[in-house]
DNA sequence: AGAATAGTGTCTTTTAGACACTATAGT
DNA sequence: ACTATAGTGTCTAAAAGACACTATTCT
């Protein structure tokens, strides 16, 4: 991958005398202790909320997909779906491992988020964290158990600023599946990754995943504008006013049809098919613009 | 910082019959071969050009710090700073304690990027690297040699888009510093990260150092419309005119003055000084703006 | 006076939002 | 006919770019 023929043909020497080769056969790892790493994920849906009452359009719920923990640390915790990267594999493709094994599910968007690397984030270790931002259409949606984990849930998502002052944000992070009710509150300064959260709820979140998830929401939420992420929410044939709903959830506002429409056109290409059977107007069909030259 | 009091009150149980507490104390890493983590650190700089011609405004240079590597692997290659991650340390931390041994400077805007992970990136044994984005104003630009290295310079940096063909692109990085020049090409698909990087030269780049350094182009290019990062490439005061030639310089691009400085305005506040003897009219002085509520 | 940059006013173009209006299947 | 959504046309407001014009200091 790298060429570095010009300036190290194999025969320099170090000051030791040792060519490359002679180093590389002598190294010793280094001194210091080495950390684990794992890959954490924030996997993303949009799913029509239970209520087709009559002809109305089924509503959205934003979801993400938690797992309730078997074992300690935080056992009986709620945590993202995540694991040890292997001696092999790329954090990228530990977190596509996980997300094969959590759901079944690959070829999808998979985006690395942030590192988090404070010594004791891991009672039992040191663990670093490598997230990822996964984007998973709602046909796909089947959740399947993974072995360490006892059960594994969608849970809905919601993420407000609720407070601001100068450069300094908090925001509150709740999450809900049935009965269940996780709540966070998380610091920032403009700019800068979130620091603390507090935890309530009925259930709890395990680790600094809050911190994770809110890092997940606002890198999906910034990115949504300026960016094609949405379609990778969307089946292959949606209709506009659903890709509207998606942008609307995903970003917690109404926006405006005329304008939007105006926006998605060079995103979507047009089919000839319409919805049926809706009890109201059909809509004409889109997918995603191949190649779209943005 | 995590509150988990609620769900385990200290007492819970796992499979095995242990609480946390039994748990932590019999917990043995796990299986797998632990990587190490280094951080690595793409600093920035704006620096006139030596050509004080006459009353003319100074040109500006973008410039990266590298330092040529005194031992394998990559023996007289060029690297970014960086070094491995200390048991007791954040990656961040690590990153600004080598900023720190190399320039001396501290308490400066430090932005994570990417992290790195393919197992074969460093030949020695697995090396993750974090990488991290330094903004520094030129006034603090002294160079200390580190303890490892024997040699820094800052090097001036220009990032082009050469080719796109729908979702592909190609990017020529072009590091140069005396008579010493850094050639890189590197692909990408749009909203990934860059893959494949070929170097050439009369020097040569360490690692994928060639990505990170693209990496922390594309941040620092796609954040400065949206955010007042260009505030710490500056120095205490500066001119308006100065502000845009950082703009200018790190975009690659000339900008309309006029509506350069309705969109500056807010990021900035005036003082009542003004530049002298600059051999036309003076400009007036700003300082950054502290509580910007943007 | 002339060079060189500082800074402003205003016109145009583009883009985003508001909102009314027409269109159409299903019951 | 009525409901509910689909989709468009147009007006307005805000932002971005174009560009001319004035202002000021130093040589």
């Amino acid at each position: 991958m790298m060429d570095k023929s010009q300036e190290t043909p194999g025969s320099l020497r170090d000051k030791k005398g040792l060519t490359e080769e002679q180093f590389l056969a002598s190294y010793k790892p280094g001194d210091y202790e080495r950390p684990s790493v794992a890959s954490d994920m924030v996997i993303f849906t949009v799913t029509d909320a239970e209520e087709e009452n009559y002809r109305k359009l089924a509503k959205k719920e934003l979801r993400i997909l938690l797992i309730r923990r078997g074992g300690h640390p935080y056992l009986g915790c709620w945590a993202l779906p995540g694991g040890f990267v292997r001696p092999t594999e790329t954090t990228e493709q530990a977190a596509a491992r996980e997300l094969r094994e959590e759901t079944g599910v690959s070829e999808v968007y998979l985006e690395q988020l942030y590192t988090f690397s404070e010594p004791d984030r891991d009672p039992r270790t040191r663990v670093m964290s490598c997230s990822y931002m996964a984007l998973i259409d709602s046909s796909l949606v089947q959740v399947r158990a993974g072995d360490d984990a006892d059960e594994a849930a969608w849970f809905q998502a919601s993420f407000r600023q609720k407070e601001q002052n100068g450069r300094w944000e908090l925001w509150e992070l709740i999450l809900s599946h049935e009965e269940i009710l996780l709540q966070a509150h998380l610091e920032k300064e403009t700019g800068r990754p979130f620091t603390e959260s507090t935890i309530s709820g009925s259930g709890s979140l395990a680790f600094d995943h809050a911190r994770i998830i809110a890092c997940a929401f606002e890198r999906l939420r910034g990115k949504l504008n300026y960016t094609d992420l949405a379609l990778h929410l969307m089946p292959e044939y949606f209709t506009l006013t659903q890709l509207q709903q998606v942008y609307e959830i995903v970003l917690d506002k109404e926006l405006p049809a005329a304008a939007f429409r105006r926006k998605a056109a060079p995103l979507v290409a047009e089919t000839e098919n319409y919805t049926e059977n809706e009890g109201h107007r059909p809509s004409r069909l889109y997918r995603k613009n191949q190649e779209d030259t943005d």
